[in-house]
DNA sequence: GTCTATATGTAGATAGAC
DNA sequence: GTCTATCTACATATAGAC
């Protein structure tokens, strides 16, 4: 039941924010009644940081593995940096609608400062550790210009998921496949990475 | 009245979106009743249109004026292009903070299926104007992906206003000045825009 | 145009039977 | 753990006096 609900209410966060969610839309998708969201989840609040929580843990450690995997395959460039962060989420994505309604819900967090501490918990630690690596491949550069190009990629990827709709209006063209998707973020990246001047030659 | 009603409006909706913003905040901000805001504003969702409509308007007129301007000024480098893009609005968002809260209105609208018609409406003639001068600059790539390379821009931009205090935060530094913001933008997403490949030659 | 008062619906949360 | 019923607060919207 707690799994039901979670599910439920990580679809109806997504699809409404947490102003908009309401317990009783949840227990409706959860096919329950509005106490025992309550009982299980803890509260509106409570639920909603359950829900993020806990695809982030797996999101994260998804990522992680991409990274070591790449590491053991040989010295790490920036492109193989970036697809070991796009790639695991692009896949899950492609696994159904709630990985991709995910990317609306952290869209939501990470923007929006009443869930700062929220965004710190569940994000940080692996951005710091993607952002050491990038580090490393552009020396020279200011810790902030990097961190400024990463949240920039992650933007990237996250309007690349929810606002597909909008590339599709603008360009009459059809939503391209995941893997051209992770190329051209990954192209598009790199190259915005290596274009941020070298702070320690001027 | 009705001016201090859209500025009351616009400030509460950017801060809680729509769901979560109430015609009680909005009339305590504006220092009148509730009757008054329904009187003046018909009704919540129609409020919510007029605030996001009144400077969609006056910064797309902005940013046609700059492009206009770098046009005369001699041929337009993909550079000049962006410059006239990110531009008029870092300049606004540096008048006080409306025009910072716009950015958090506009990313809302953008990521939010439901305003779909809103964002066509308000947003899409300039997009056209500036994806045409883009895709001028760089023959021979498909629209669509000139079209995503656009999108991955607004939201940089966007992140760039909304998430700042993510990048502090990720990187300990200081905020940048609004002047090395917009040459870190255009810089990141000119070298993103070039990464493309050209599909006429493959 | 402005204000008070109110109608009507629905939100989050909980109490208590089973 | 599960379900019904209900409490309390606040939402949008409007009616009607001035």
């Amino acid at each position: 039941m707690r799994e039901r609900i979670l599910d439920a209410a990580e679809q109806v966060f997504a699809q409404n924010g947490f102003a908009g969610a309401t317990i009783r839309d949840i227990a409706a998708v959860a096919k329950t009644q509005v106490g025992l969201v309550h009982h299980h989840g803890g509260g509106k609040e409570a639920l909603f940081r359950q829900t993020v929580r806990r695809r982030a843990e797996e999101l994260g450690e998804a990522r992680q593995i991409a990274l070591a995997e790449a590491k053991a395959a040989g010295a790490l460039a920036l492109p193989d940096i970036l697809r070991a962060f796009f790639g695991p989420y692009l896949l899950l994505a492609e696994t159904g609608p709630q990985w991709r309604a995910y990317a609306r819900l952290v869209a939501y967090v990470s923007t929006d400062p009443r869930w700062r501490d929220l965004a710190a918990e569940c994000f940080d630690p692996t951005a710091q550790m993607f952002l050491n690596e990038i580090a490393t491949c552009l020396p020279g550069r200011a810790r902030g210009q990097i961190a400024a190009g990463f949240v920039f990629a992650v933007s990237a990827m996250l309007a690349c998921v929810t606002a597909s709709w909008r590339v599709s209006a603008l360009s009459a063209a059809p939503e391209p496949s995941a893997a051209d998707q992770l190329e051209f973020m990954v192209n598009y990246c790199a190259a915005g990475f290596l274009a941020v001047p070298d702070a320690s030659r001027s």
